[in-house]
DNA sequence: CCGGCACGTGATACCGACTATCATTTGCGC
DNA sequence: GCGCAAATGATAGTCGGTATCACGTGCCGG
């Protein structure tokens, strides 16, 4: 259980991070015509301060002062405007964490649950030349990896 | 004896594909131990009827005889023994498809829903560097590739 | 600064996919 | 055949998520 905090650019931030998100992702939202209202910031606050994939029921549970449809929604915007990336895990479970911008996959620690992004693998050039010899036009792909984080491996 | 395929035909033909499938796996499942049940049969039967990737719902209303809980049963112990596999479509839904045994991943046809098989395309080392790079002991991986299949492609 | 209205919210009912329960049936080893 | 455990199927329940709708509120025009 631990950082593995991803490589934002963040550091002295006068207020703690989670604000910033939530001020940065909000005005990203108004400028799509959303508004800023309290149970969004909320949602949005909760998002931030997860530290690894979570569940809604988790954020449900984590907002108890927040209706279930409404953390859904907002759950659900977030998706929708890419701030927020789905995360599927070995049993299929469905969950989501903070997205780090553009394409890419997860790597996923099946103890601890910590996720880490995949870099230097560019699968899609490859993935597209084999789909193309089966006749096929490749249009996207899926693609989560499991394993051990270094910790985790460790033990 | 035997039978319960559908036959109209007067005379002999090589049998049905399907029947020879349907007896492939029970008679796999009996040595695991499984009984050779006529609603497992119906079931298997009708998994291997499918053209393309099915979901469990579609197998029910296949097989109004059987019940639904038997329906989602055989189809567990179809993917527990890896005889059927599981298809992961770009909207998230669920399906199943007769395994063609082995690791493998799936190009799907977002328009016809066929499925073929990705070949020569052997990402799994790839991935498992990528991840050690960051620190992960790989253990699997999930990977769907979504496009157009050749006739889709060309309307 | 205020009024209004459309967007947003939340309690609840609903839904669809799947699982648990349990009385009954059935395959199959003896 | 016999008997019993496995399998079945009707049904009820669970779980994650969505639709509904009366009410609240951000925010724009004035």
């Amino acid at each position: 259980m631990v950082a593995t905090t991803p490589k934002h650019s963040g550091h002295e931030h006068p207020r703690p991070r989670s604000a910033a998100v939530v001020d940065d992702i909000i005005s990203q939202l108004s400028g799509l015509g959303y508004r800023d209202t309290e149970p969004r910031r909320l949602v949005i606050s909760a998002v931030a301060a997860q530290g690894r994939p979570f569940t809604a029921e988790e954020l449900c549970s984590a907002l108890p002062c927040v209706g279930r449809a409404t953390v859904y929604r907002g759950l659900r915007l977030l998706v929708e405007t890419d701030q927020v990336c789905r995360v599927l895990l070995e049993d299929h479970e469905l969950r989501y964490q903070l997205s780090h911008q553009g394409h890419h996959h997860h790597l996923l620690c099946a103890v601890c649950g910590v996720s880490a992004d995949l870099e230097g693998c560019d699968v899609e050039d490859m993935l597209r030349e084999a789909a193309a010899t089966a006749g096929f036009k490749m249009s996207g792909h899926w693609l989560e990896v499991y394993g051990r984080c270094g910790e985790c491996a460790a033990d």
